[in-house]
RNA sequence: GGGCUCGUAGCUCAGUUGGUUAGAGCGCUUCCUUGACACGGAAGAGGUCGGAAGUUCGAGUCUUCUCGAGCCCA
């Protein structure tokens, strides 16, 4: 069988991803009785491209899917993007803003958003083309988009009836405005950020004296819409002031002096500004003490005609000029510099203003409670732990979330208004006419939040608000894998939307993943331009190197950090796999072996009368199997990894593929050695599945897996403890320790490799391997019972001798003291605890225990090693 | 201002309920191109777990303080 000498993943993994999706075997089929395992993707955006922080999620994913399939568990993998609904908007705007169309200037609406369906048509299936060549194992036939026609109508489901129960109300509130986006973002939306900045102090004439009160502001622009000043009423400064009033200085307006708490007498000079219609908290306090609102920043950022003389003024600009013609008033009193922290809106980084307008709301506390209660009570189940503290101190304190975005791409708010009588009508059919006075009607024009089509996203991609067949199949999915970064945005709000509306929670697992970072722990991003591209990394190294270059790095609670170094020994663990079956197909063909594979390998064991090595290398596998089964389970995919990693290549390479070697004949056939050998190379392919699915799917047809068959369609190994061979183990983990030992004493004494020495071994029997210690350690045991020499080692339990020439046996003596003044060392400290009577009387009973079985074997090997030295 | 996470070998990280010679990968040193593999094999060196105090018979693992790095919320 021609197999190529070194792993070339560009060779079979694109035929494989493309089998994978054309022959729909991931397709879930739902079988009664059977268990279900169902997850639905976190939604990536429809403009986005694969990267890094997808690439880590596509493979726990899949890993987990994989894992769930070959378990035999009905599995779903539901794929699918969101329609993102500024990032697409700004992509097409400024795909028309390059053909010169401004679109809201020159395109209606209509026409808009027919060139965003168009864009889409063309542009929006990059990522699905990216998944399907990393080979995620989704089940393309259920591909969802948040704008289908079915997720619409789920959506206007989901408004209309949470209108109906009182939970979306709209209002007049302070919101985070984006004046280049150009429309309303959410709180979560607005990132704040600490930057250098100035505070100025700036007085104001209190009326009917001559003294000032200072007020220090990082925005002197907003004083334009200043409509109070506040002291703290206990504040002993200012208590003949209470009830007075101050003029406000570019505007000449007269403006009360409120008491409120709000005004820290420790901060500054104790006073602070009001302008309710700029500034969240001062809106609170307008509200206080009604206030009046003056709207001094429009929605361009420019100052309104409210500005008198600024007017027409960028927001900035006017800054400027206040700044100025106060101090040539004489009322700045100083510049300081001031860190400080304004919202930037998180999609284009403009610094948001505070405004206050019309806008939807969803009522969160009602919502909330019960997803809290969902955590609390274990309903939803969060790993790692650590993120349940951010989890609850978010939902306790969770604000009402605004929901209209001022955007032409996007569902459509399903309100109408009648101008004619003042109608308002909330409909889950498009009215035609006011079905008050039947005059004409108007939509309202904005769209909802993405993240409000995303929150249904585990019922509406199912079928919801039809009761189909999938959604009581599937509905609740098992399990959902994202990051932290969309907890609140998207989890929070899935869990909410999904208890309310389905009676049930969405998942009852999140497991949270780790951030993918660079060589140098640093985040990835496109200004600082370090970022990796998945594709052209699974190009040059193959996706399963790439996948376990992730996933070794993945523990729980930890970000990954991802170097070359990390892709090399990936890529190196894949070629060795590829050589170990390299190995077997060479000799398959020297021994005239055809491929094979038995109907159920999984229920292949070696005979009671096997060789040692194929009963101990089942036995590994079964503790493998043990191991990554656990692992995955628990979402530690590192130790999944690293585990099936140790076996394949430090137990089943390093040992069993070599102790194997000695049982070849040529034109053996298909005897029960070959039957043993491939059965275990199978399963361990099997194991190493969901990790390196494209290796181990050309690998195992290679081997004779039927056409049309599918290695992710096998059984994975499960533990069973008939399997356990304890005595397979203890033996070669004997022998092994021979090997060992006598290579350290060959090394010690700088032997040639290629020589074969003459050796004795004593305390143990090995008379059954004397060819496995001569192939593996150049040791042919000759007859007697005295070594010749001092070459000797001495281990728990049985000591090694060479027959070296005399003249080598410095080193021998040196690191015989060596050993010596260890065993001295370990010795002393057994003592030391054993004749304490506080620990005797407290420790557990098999811990003292433990130190006086080792401090025998201490004993016995000091004894040797001291009778080696005296020979040495 | 409130909260969270991390600080273990040169580097990147494991270390599930505290148990007594602290693990892995990469890197490093020495030797070896043996017909699966130099993307390899064999043998090694190297940490006392950021610092201090405490609880305990016993702490990398628990508590407090402290220093340093990062993150989230306001």
């Amino acid at each position: 069988m021609e197999i190529e000498k070194v792993y070339e993943p560009r060779r079979f993994e694109p035929r494989w991803a493309q089998w994978w999706v054309e022959s729909g075997i991931y397709r879930a089929e739902h079988r009664p009785g059977q268990p279900t395992f169902s997850l639905v993707i976190p939604p990536p955006n429809v403009t986005g491209v694969l990267h890094m922080g997808h690439m880590l999620e596509h493979t726990e994913i899949d890993v987990t899917v994989r894992w769930h399939r070959m378990r035999g568990d009905c599995t779903l993998w539901l794929p699918g993007t969101d329609h993102a609904g500024i990032a697409t908007e700004m992509v097409v705007a400024r795909q028309l803003a390059a053909e010169g169309i401004q679109y809201r200037r020159d395109l209606t609406r209509e026409a808009f958003v027919d060139r965003v369906w168009q864009w889409k048509a063309e542009s929006g299936g990059t990522i699905r083309q990216q998944m399907i060549r990393i080979g995620a194992s989704c089940d393309w036939s259920r591909e969802r988009f948040t704008f289908d026609p079915g997720l619409s109508r789920a959506v206007r489901e989901v408004f209309v009836s949470l209108h109906e129960r009182g939970l979306i109300y709209r209002g007049e509130y302070m919101v985070n405005w984006c004046p280049s986006c150009n429309t309303a973002i959410s709180d979560l939306e607005s990132i704040h950020e600490e930057m250098p900045g100035s505070l100025w102090h700036i007085k104001y004439p209190v009326i009917g004296t001559d003294r000032f009160l200072t007020v220090a502001t990082t925005r002197p622009e907003t004083m334009l819409g200043d409509t109070a000043v506040a002291i703290n009423p206990r504040d002993e400064r200012y208590l003949d002031l209470h009830g007075g009033k101050v003029r406000l200085p570019p505007m000449d307006r007269e403006i009360p002096i409120i008491p409120d708490e709000m005004a820290d007498p420790e901060f500054g000079t104790g006073v602070v500004k009001i302008t309710p219609a700029h500034d969240p908290n001062d809106f609170e306090a307008g509200k206080r003490h009604s206030l009046p609102l003056i709207e001094v920043i429009g929605r361009d950022a420019k100052i309104t005609a409210n500005g008198g003389v600024y007017a027409g003024l960028d927001r900035y600009d006017a800054r400027k000029r206040i700044v100025a013609d106060l101090e040539s008033l004489g009322l700045l009193e100083r510049v300081e510099d001031y860190t400080v922290n304004p919202g930037k809106c998180q999609r284009c980084k403009s610094i948001v203003e505070p405004l206050v307008s019309k806008q939807w709301f969803v009522r969160t506390k009602p919502l909330a409670e019960k997803a809290i209660a969902a955590v609390d009570e274990k309903r939803i189940e969060i790993v790692p732990e650590v993120w349940l503290k951010t989890w609850n101190e978010w939902m306790h304190n969770i604000r009402d979330w605004c929901i209209s975005r001022q955007l032409w791409w996007g569902h459509r708010i399903p309100v109408w208004y009648c101008d004619a009588c003042g109608e308002v009508v909330i409909a889950r059919e498009d009215p035609t006419e006011c079905p008050k006075c039947g005059g004409a009607l108007r939509q309202d024009p904005d769209v909802l939040d993405t993240w409000f089509s995303s929150g249904l996203w585990p019922f509406s991609t199912l079928g919801w608000p039809d009761q189909t067949e999938d959604l009581k199949n599937f509905y609740p999915t098992t399990t959902l894998i994202t990051g932290f970064d969309i907890l609140f945005f998207w989890v929070a709000r899935m869990a909410m939307l999904g208890i309310e509306f389905m009676g049930d929670v969405p998942f009852h697992q999140v497991y949270i993943h780790g951030l993918v970072r660079d060589a140098d722990k640093q985040k990835m991003s496109k200004t600082k331009g370090n970022v990796i591209d998945p594709l052209v990394v699974t190009e040059e190294y193959g996706t399963d190197a790439v996948r376990m270059a992730l996933l070794t790095g993945a523990a729980p609670g930890t970000d990954i950090v991802f170097s070359p170094d990390r892709l090399d020994s990936s890529r190196a663990f894949a070629n060795k796999i590829w050589n170990a079956s390299r190995f077997l197909f060479m000799n398959m063909d020297r021994c005239g072996v055809e491929p094979w594979m038995a109907d159920d390998l999984n229920a292949w064991v070696p005979g009671v009368d096997a060789p040692l090595e194929d009963r101990w290398i089942f036995h590994r596998i079964n503790e493998c199997a043990k191991e990554s089964n656990r692992a995955i389970e628990q979402f530690r995919y590192h130790e999944a990894a690293q585990s099936v990693w140790r076996f394949f290549w430090n137990e089943f390479c390093d040992w069993y593929v070599e102790l194997k070697k000695l049982r070849f004949t040529e034109g053996s056939g298909l005897n029960e050695d070959w039957r043993n050998l491939l059965a275990a190379f199978e399963s361990a392919l099997r194991l190493l599945h969901p990790v390196m699915p494209f290796l181990t799917e050309e690998l195992w047809h290679r081997l004779g897996g039927a056409e049309g068959k599918s290695i992710s369609l096998t059984a994975f190994p499960q533990y069973l403890k008939s399997r356990n061979d304890p005595d397979a183990e203890r033996e070669i983990q004997q022998l092994q320790d021979v090997i060992t030992a006598l290579r350290n004493l060959r090394a010690d004494f700088g032997l040639d490799p290629k020589m074969t020495i003459e050796g004795l071994i004593s305390g143990v029997d090995v008379s059954a391997h004397t060819l496995a210690i001569q192939k593996l350690a150049g040791v042919t045991i000759r007859a007697g019972v005295t070594p010749k020499t001092g070459a000797v080692k001495s281990m728990s339990g049985f000591t090694v001798s060479l027959d070296v020439p005399q003249c080598q046996m410095e080193a021998q003596r040196k690191r015989l003291e060596k050993e010596r003044d260890q065993l001295i060392k370990n010795i002393a400290n057994s003592d030391r605890q054993l004749s304490d009577e506080v620990f005797l009387g407290k420790a557990p009973q098999k811990v003292v225990d433990s130190i006086r079985t080792k401090r025998a074997e201490y004993d016995s090997q000091l004894k040797k090693v001291q009778d080696n030295l005296h020979a040495a």
